[in-house]
DNA sequence: TTCATAAAGGATAATTTTATCCTTTATGAA
DNA sequence: TTCATAAAGGATAAAATTATCCTTTATGAA
């Protein structure tokens, strides 16, 4: 449904935002690192989040990635659409092309509850308010161990 | 998150389901046309719903796959469980190998709220319901063309 | 017992997703 | 202007998922 790349980019995401106090741009290594993906596949998606404005890069030394505040404001699901697409949020259950009110399949109106839960999860949080549930304390983007 | 696999599986089962009353048994051709499924692909799938006992298989001439009364009564979230397992229901939203309330990712409150919803729509719906709606023509499992 | 039939099973191919590596481009300090 | 640095981009590779094909096995009617 959400693709590993998309969670490693919502994880990264969440750890640039999570910094942007400290006013430092922060390098595909680190970022990496602390958000527990593989490094290289990170940077591909790094690029795609940049292209699409979620986050903002800057080549060079002293370069790296950061965040800015109108950045902070969006949802996550600005995120999900710029890596996955929508199409998590209007597929149907059962995998069929078309699935409506009007051409259902037999699990439509239970499905679209856990797919409308979903859509709201990532429609109504912030990025901005994920960092800061991390930079609390209270929750993590990394493994313990492995 | 659902497979492809497991979807063509939870299609094929409700058409095989639907024709009980029929008292007749299904090949394979007959049901990968009827879900719009490939067909060897589906050959596949229908030996794993077998060996789970969510379907039944007689091999030979008037052989072919049938649904007892007794799997008529099983939930659904069986047969997911045959194909993919039970980890979509447990798994973090933003992929984190252990994620629960103890150690949460900053979107578990909110990712659970949805999964839950997947778990209950899969858990309270058997087999034999799915079946009756498509009987009764208020619902479908096949796609309208291509 | 023979034979046609239909699922089971094994081997493989195609596609998609995940992942890596290396070269190019941009940046800014010295 | 030079040079070290860090992201961008291109080309592949590896792994997982989806899909196909062919042989084997079981079944039951004739």
């Amino acid at each position: 449904m959400i693709s590993k790349a998309c969670k490693y980019g919502i994880r990264a995401t969440i750890f640039v935002a999570s910094k942007q106090e400290e006013g430092i741009k922060l390098n595909i290594k680190d970022i990496a690192r602390e958000v527990d993906a593989p490094e290289a596949f990170t940077a591909k998606i790094l690029q795609v989040l940049n292209k699409n404005r979620i986050i903002t890069s800057l080549k060079g030394p002293y370069g790296g990635f950061y965040i800015e505040d109108y950045q902070l404001e969006q949802p996550v699901i600005n995120i999900v659409n710029a890596i996955d697409g929508m199409s998590v949020f209007q597929e149907c259950g059962l995998g069929l092309k078309q699935c409506s009110a009007t051409h259902p399949c037999p699990m439509h109106d239970q499905y679209k509850i856990a797919r409308d839960a979903l859509l709201d999860a990532f429609q109504n949080t912030t990025i901005g308010q994920l960092a800061e549930q991390v930079n609390e304390g209270g929750s993590y983007i990394k493994n313990l161990h492995y």
